[in-house]
DNA sequence: CGAACTGTTGAGAGGCTTCAAGCCTAGTGG
DNA sequence: CCACTAGGCTTGAAGCCTCTCAACAGTTCG
């Protein structure tokens, strides 16, 4: 396994970062271990123990819980400048979901002991925290509104919509982040079967281009009125 | 409208203000502003901006959003002990929800100013703070992935269980909080005539008494395989 | 080259929604 | 005191959206 390079251990471009001492952010630096993980690697299980949080600095890892017959239903998608596993840590539970590398990544892991001391520190620290846990909370009551109400259509419209707002598209418009039917089925909350079926509809209506597993945007605006937002 | 009794100011029983110097409490004390709320009254509405957060002292309260068509999904009751409105002032965003009295309530209203002073000023707050947010994240979380993947009748069994829970039982197991059947579908997510035929069917199953809107337990194991949990 | 995984398409079944009609209860005003 | 109205509750019927099952094509990888 290789080693991350200098950049991918820089935390400074993280918000929740920018109002630390120096002495803090140094302690900080000195506290947390980086490493690279290879596609399909599994950073943390469901009911596991554990023992930090971890900021992406590269990279995509998937979140999500595994629900009737293990299903995954995916929570979220954690990138660059995010960070993954605070959720259970602060309320010092066992971890609820599972995270799975799906672009190979660097993590930093910062020690629960290190939060602590951040949290007793720096109030500023904590509120940055609780801005970035609120946000996320409003996020999960959006999605709770949007699955107990809308079609399966609509969802997939929006949730492409929703992954063209949080990773980048190359100048043809094409989503530079590469899920499989099914991690779109489990986004959604649906059959892999009905994810291709709708997909080839969109398609047909000329509202996204298909290429493998790369998505091109053709016709946003027709595809906002599909889902319906 | 008659005024909140000494036990309904009294802010001495939240966990949230329980490690808060003397000072400290006293200022929340000073700053706050206690009122009584008639049924049906609605304390913020979607889309307004808020002043401050809400400690719920008497009755319940539902915060809900409303998705297509003005359909409501409900998100959770808050009563004796819980806050709400605290997340979209924390994020300082307009409300992205609305709450209304569903039984009469008393709320004790702390100015964001005051809040953000409890912030800086002690980080116990702080840490608390963050801990409710994370339970009310993870909740949201479970939620999504049994919606997504459970039938109505799973979620209706579900969120029978999740009431007495939460709930008061009387000695006779009857369920303490009257909800009309579409505040259970929106809970739900499904149509009022779904659950009026899902709640006969578990009462033919014996698994629930209902006499208008009152519900009373009968077989809670039984209720739990359906809910599949 | 086979194994395993992913993607695709079709058919059939069934869970839920929607629409419609009627009942019941509670609150209101004459 | 009683008819009246409004809102909640209930039931039935029709139909559609979505899931499941099954078969097969394409791809990747050891």
């Amino acid at each position: 396994m290789n080693r991350p390079t200098e950049h991918e251990t820089d935390l400074s471009g993280f918000q929740l970062f920018n109002k630390l001492t120096e002495e803090e952010f140094g302690r900080l630096n000195f506290d947390k271990t980086c490493s690279v993980y290879k596609k399909s690697t599994v950073i943390y299980r469901e009911g596991s123990r554990l023992t930090g949080f971890y900021c992406v600095t590269r990279g995509i890892v998937k979140i999500f819980k595994t629900g009737i017959d293990g299903k995954e239903q995916i929570i979220r998608f954690a990138k660059r400048g995010e960070i993954i596993a605070y959720r259970s840590l602060l309320s010092q539970e066992l971890a609820c979901t599972t995270a799975k590398v799906i672009d190979e990544a660097v993590l930093c892991h910062v020690p629960y002991q290190t939060l602590l001391f951040l949290i007793q520190s720096n109030w500023q620290f904590s509120h940055h925290m609780l801005q970035i846990v609120c946000k996320e909370l409003r996020e999960a009551n959006d999605y709770i509104t949007d699955i107990a109400q809308k079609t399966v259509r609509e969802r997939l419209a929006e949730v492409l919509l929703l992954l063209k707002e949080n990773f980048e598209l190359d100048n043809q418009n094409t989503l530079q982040i590469s899920l499989t039917r099914e991690e779109l089925a489990n986004m959604v909350g649906t059959a892999t079967e009905s994810v291709i079926r709708l997909l080839s509809e969109f398609k047909q209506d000329k509202l996204i281009e298909l290429q493998g597993r790369k998505i091109k945007y053709l016709d946003i605006a027709n595809l906002q009125r599909v889902a319906n937002i």
